[in-house]
DNA sequence: TATGAAACTGTTACCGATAACACAACGATA
DNA sequence: TATCGTTGTGTTATCGGTAACAGTTTCATA
């Protein structure tokens, strides 16, 4: 592997020349850049990490903070995960994986966390390097999340659209932002449309919704779409309908949310509220970075759309 | 941070005592260790990987290659990583995700790749540092995998201890070694119990299997036990006989394979073999450091057992 | 033409660890 | 007692970068 030695004897030019045309190129004058480029180029030259972090006593570490517990958990942190990799990697950073058991070990130049909840703003607020939430939060710390809102919106418009006559929200019952909005988007829509809106929220299992709509069954008519907040919800209530020999798309229609995996898993597929979570993944990581960058200066937030998938529980 | 040099003047002893103590504790007398130790303590002293790795010409960093697809792909991965994370951190090492698209990209000790097919030889064979792979080959690589015909076999066994009459194994359609594997195990099992095997193969989709049991349906009496090579299989048999008004798991029984995630996912819960894969995670991870620190000496292979998990779907 | 600020570039020291070597203390041996 | 190998510990140089400072060149200005 060439250094930057090497670089700077090839270009003529000391250590610190090439140094600054990587980290301070405006400090060079183009004439030096260029042959610096050119040597770096024909050496194929990649800067030693360990060097770096040790020089600007940085670790180029991100930790991520897995708060959820992970067996019950969707595998949407896959996507996530490489989503934030792959960006930390073009600036010679490295991920570590962490459960909530081992927080403390080693060091690291910024955190992600994801799956947190109210209990957990002790341990976020104990955290010595800059952090980004992956997830709406409101003790003000810096975060990346799906716009929950404004997807329920979308959704309910859309079901309205279509023509289904009732609107059904199945919430979760949970007292988190990302729930409250998700609700929002609903009742809102219903609002501007004059109609009515009609919530019910439960744990966000798929029995649950099943046992719900059995229990429920005769209250909802024809021409009903359930509008439910997890695509976990959405997968008992499809499972229930079938089991009354409800037609599904025709007569009843279900949106689910979150669009990773379990849609396509259920059979029909699941019309869905996509969230990309590669994208939002990268996000989060290009937040920390520059975070870090920046001696920890609060970055705001970033809501990300989601996507309208149809598959075949909306007609 | 407290530093080498810190604990050093602590300890009253030079620097490289404490490396010492650190990597080749029987070089130095038990007194002086007791001190180096006690102030290690004291300050709490945690080595700077950064420092470590530019010391030993290493980058503390182990690469983990997914091969598979992910968006098809099932979420056990989660768990692998988990468990190849937590390893690592023990040892200041962290990990790189990557996927098919940047293997070339930047310095690492070692890899860990799983999600192989026959048609990466190649590749794998181009990397050039210690590799251990997550998942059988023939290659000659070091591995860590299940032990799918054990497996296989000891669900066969328990099916005819159950009882049923007929055991039916439908496989995955592939030809790589955990589909062999899988199937010897039913194959040797049947043939050791004087049964005759009745073998099929299909692409690993649960519509597939569902779409076969549709079409064989008048073939299968009563007391069958459908022996899936994977959850998603038996997700796919599960919804096309409750279709069809079979009895589960009364006249019919079905078991998958890997527990992980799916077999939650199904209505009833599936019977299923599961895979420990965060254990296996951290297994690999031993594997390379202990390759990497032998300086890439070849380390066998490790086979991790099923555990049979009762569901619904079984009687 | 002398002068000083601005714009570049090089030198030195250091980040926190380790390997290789140097050296001291010790008991065993002749 | 002189010599030697062992064992244990300290010294030095080095890994590949960067910040801080020092030195040089350039050019507008007096």
């Amino acid at each position: 592997m060439a250094t930057l030695t090497d670089v700077a004897k090839k270009a003529n030019v000391s250590k610190m020349t090439v140094s600054r045309v990587i980290n301070h190129p405006e400090q060079v004058r183009d004439e030096l850049k260029e042959l610096v480029y050119e040597a770096m180029r024909e050496l194929n030259y990649r800067p030693n990490a360990a060097a770096k972090a040790l020089a600007n006593k940085r670790t180029q570490i991100i930790k991520l903070l897995i708060l959820e517990e992970m067996d019950t958990t969707e595998p949407y942190y896959m996507f996530l995960l490489t989503g934030i990799a792959n960006e930390l990697d073009k600036y010679a950073y490295s991920l570590q994986l962490l459960t909530r058991n081992n927080v403390q070990i080693g060091d690291s130049d910024g955190f992600i966390v994801c799956g947190m909840r109210k209990e957990d703003e002790e341990l976020i607020k104990n955290l010595d390097k800059p952090v980004v939430l992956f997830g709406h939060n409101e003790m003000g710390e810096d975060f990346i999340d799906s716009n929950n809102e404004q997807s329920m919106a979308k959704a309910t418009q859309y079901a309205i659209e279509e023509g289904y006559e009732n609107i059904v929200y199945i919430g979760i019952d949970i007292d988190e932002p990302f729930a409250h909005a998700r609700e929002k988007g609903y009742t809102k829509v219903m609002a501007d449309n004059g109609k009515e809106a009609c919530t019910y929220t439960l744990g966000n299992r798929s029995r649950y919704s099943a046992a719900f709509i059995k229990e429920h069954w005769n209250e909802f008519q024809k021409n009903t779409l359930f509008l439910c907040a997890s695509d976990r919800l959405a997968m008992g209530v499809v499972r229930e309908i079938k089991e009354q020999n409800g037609n599904i798309p025709e007569d009843y229609g279900v949106i689910g949310h979150d669009g990773v995996f379990l849609d396509q898993i259920a059979h029909p597929h699941l019309t869905t509220l996509k969230q990309s979570i590669t994208e939002m993944g990268a996000a989060c990581a290009r937040m920390v970075l520059k975070k870090v960058n920046q001696d920890g200066k609060p970055q705001g937030n970033q809501l990300f759309e989601t996507e309208l998938k149809r598959g075949g529980t909306t007609r």
